[in-house]
DNA sequence: TAAAGCATCCGCCATT
DNA sequence: CAAATGGCGGATGCTT
């Protein structure tokens, strides 16, 4: 059910381990557009922490438990970072390297969300892309959504079943249109305009798309939209100037054409491999819509 | 949103 | 044989 709604695959993996030496203890859940980690440490005095290979992703870190002052390096240089209190975070541009003396217990939630997820979430909803997060230097803020989202993830983090990816997929998508809202500067109106909304369309497109030469009904894309079919159908022909049956119509015989082009298959084939019942069907809908038959097409194509 | 009515398309056949 | 075209009942899409 969940892939009918168009969401993300959830191929999560959860990693347990207790490092003995450095006594830190760790949960995570990671699929390929994010990662949650839970670190724990109970006693004082860590030392140093090694230095972040570089990056393009950012990490935000929620404080669990008071955390006092201590020192930072960035890209090698040295900075006091003042005490926090339990719900401070955090954020850091792992494209620079950090390191950090660490005297004190910490118990903290830190998201892991790449650049190349923000600009993916822009371009999801039609919006500019990200050039990067303004992130004042060594701000420490009170974020009450960064820190509710961490607490939501708390349970599953620390009772990993592996059943949790539907939700922490939904976790991932919230965290990341936040930071990338109130941090990145997104600018996501939802301004009404008639049609579908830039998601949903190309929601529906790929939907489509990716069942081209199977059996697909109006409803099921409706669905993946939110939508009811009658909506949808009005919605989409309004975006794309063609009602949604008569855009796949369309978009099978482009997929015809490449056939048509690059292989010697006959109509019968081409027809079964671009979703078409049979080659009279195939000839019928080709030459409707192109104006000439495939065999007439494919010639001239050649020359 | 729901449902009814109209238009279009499918699926299979036959013919050329 | 492959390909093109047409017919037609039932199914589906689309509009109102």
């Amino acid at each position: 059910m969940h892939q009918n709604l168009g969401f993300r695959k959830p191929l999560f993996t959860v990693r347990e381990r207790m490092d003995d030496l450095s006594q830190i203890t760790s949960q995570s859940f990671a699929n390929r557009n994010a990662s949650v980690a839970l670190y724990r440490r109970d006693q004082p005095a860590y030392g140093l922490s090694s230095a972040n290979p570089p990056m393009d992703s950012y990490m935000a870190v929620m404080h669990l438990r008071p955390f006092p002052g201590h020192q930072e390096w960035c890209d090698g240089r040295i900075f006091d970072i003042k005490g926090m209190e339990t719900g401070s975070a955090r954020i850091f541009d792992l494209r620079q390297s950090w390191m950090a003396d660490l005297p004190d217990p910490f118990h903290t939630v830190n998201f892991f969300i790449p650049h190349a997820a923000l600009q993916e979430l822009c371009y999801e909803l039609g919006a500019p892309g990200i050039e990067e997060l303004r992130l004042p230097p060594h701000a420490i803020y009170r974020d009450a959504v960064m820190m509710n989202l961490a607490s939501a993830v708390l349970p599953a983090l620390q009772n990993p079943s592996g059943s949790n990816g539907f939700f922490i997929d939904h976790i991932f998508a919230a965290f990341s249109y936040h930071i990338a809202v109130t941090y990145g500067g997104l600018h996501f109106t939802g301004k009404k305009h008639v049609g579908l909304a830039p998601w949903q369309e190309k929601r529906a497109k790929d939907f489509m798309l990716e069942r081209l030469d199977s059996e697909l009904s109006l409803v099921e894309v409706a669905e993946v939209c939110g939508l009811s079919s009658n909506y949808f159908a009005r919605a989409f022909k309004q975006s794309t100037g063609l009602p949604p049956y008569r855009w796949l119509l369309h978009q099978r015989v482009e997929r015809a054409k490449d056939f048509l082009t690059h292989t010697s298959d006959t109509l019968s084939d081409i027809a079964l491999a671009c979703g078409f019942a049979d080659q009279s069907h195939f000839t019928r809908v080709f030459s409707r819509i192109t104006g000439v038959n495939p065999g007439s097409w494919r010639k001239i194509r050649k020359n």
